[in-house]
DNA sequence: AGGGAAAGGGGTGAAAACCCCTTTTACAGG
DNA sequence: CCTGTAAAAGGGGTTTTCACCCCTTTCCCT
């Protein structure tokens, strides 16, 4: 019996040729393709849609890898996700595991690689290659110092990386500038940092902020 | 007679994906697949391997597409340069385009969207999707504002990007605070940005700074 | 030779940012 | 009801930054 395949990637281009690699695999085939993971969704309602393996990408629009993983995580534990991405952030890939991807798959790996972690996924139900389980020791050594923002402080920060003063942030956020003053001396404490510039570094690198 | 084409991406599954895709197109055969710029120009030095079409990612490391393009354009005028990446922003398609490219297609680009692109290039040297051409248009109507930094000037805002005072960067650099002070009003009017925030924000935006 | 950038340095006052510490307010839990 | 805690607000003093002025030296170009 065949083993059957979904890929999910909004790139319809690497999508469609990685629906050819995987059918020139023997024992695999592709069921269908699919651009998002709302789709996804839409189409494994029926349970003749449902795969083996997902080959999920991790950018894609109105659902993300992630968050379509863990779906489909607690709806078809059966169901096996590999993630594929071009994304190296740690955060993510820890994201995508965490989700419950079984393995995680950069788009340069090379055509046996695939085959490779196909067939492992479904022998072993994981496939990690060396370099994710490197990452998945050190996530383990640091354990991502759980700095707790609460939601009036993130707000304070996504104002803080603006050409606003201190004044105009009380003012949007409906504060006394001394409050604001108070956020930020209390974030300088819990980030270790020493200015305002520091504080924009901060947002932009864990992503609070785009700039 | 069949077109020749090239595949140039480090994300190797992705290339040997399009390399299938661009063999199942009738009169195209894929002669072979590099990794960055260098590993091309290397093969490109002998004349059997010189193809008609290169399809080309642009985040490549090592010798990446525009400089690669650029060298293409140069040494090999009737080599046709496709660019093909995920990437939107706007100074690397006109950086592409400038460079000598002939297309540039986005990777969620449909299969049969990209044997249209290869067909029109060999017929009439270009292929550009509705996407590339407003962008060409939006170039010329806003001329890039060219607001020139000076080196010093550049070296400053790096500096400005960090949690130095300005008294620290006056003496990385080995200047006085009050130059540093000079440079820095110079560049908030040249910016027209009110605060050491909006110049971390042009960085950043500019890429002179890379979180 | 002279004019004009470009680069480096300087002064001052006002505003903003920074830092520490106190008070008020509010509200949940014993 | 009292108490503990946390958010909000504030006081006051220091440092840094900002936004104006000003000057000299160097170097390039016509």
């Amino acid at each position: 019996m065949t083993t059957k395949v979904v890929i999910v990637d909004d790139h319809f281009l690497l999508a469609q040729a990685i629906q050819e690699l995987v059918n020139s695999f023997e024992g695999f085939e592709t069921l269908y393709l699919c651009k998002n993971g709302k789709e996804l969704l839409e189409k494994m309602k029926y349970p003749a849609n449902v795969p083996d393996i997902i080959l999920m990408d991790v950018n894609m629009p109105i659902l993300n890898g992630i968050a379509a993983t863990k779906i489909i995580n607690e709806t078809y534990p059966n169901v096996l996700v590999l993630a594929l991405s071009v994304e190296v952030d740690e955060d993510i890939i820890l994201g995508m595991l965490r989700a419950g991807a079984k393995g995680y798959l950069m788009k340069d790996t090379e055509k046996e690689q695939l085959q490779e972690a196909l067939e492992q996924v479904i022998r072993d139900g994981y496939y990690h290659t060396n370099t994710i389980a490197k990452l998945l020791v050190g996530s383990l050594v640091k354990p991502k110092e759980g700095v707790q923002l609460k939601d009036r402080e993130l707000e304070f920060i996504k104002h803080a990386c603006t050409e606003m003063t201190y004044r105009e942030i009380a003012e949007a956020m409906f504060l006394s500038p001394k409050t604001i003053e108070g956020y930020r001396d209390s974030l300088y404490e819990k980030l270790n940092i020493k200015n305002r510039i520091g504080l924009v570094l901060y947002a932009i690198r864990q992503k609070l902020f785009v700039p």
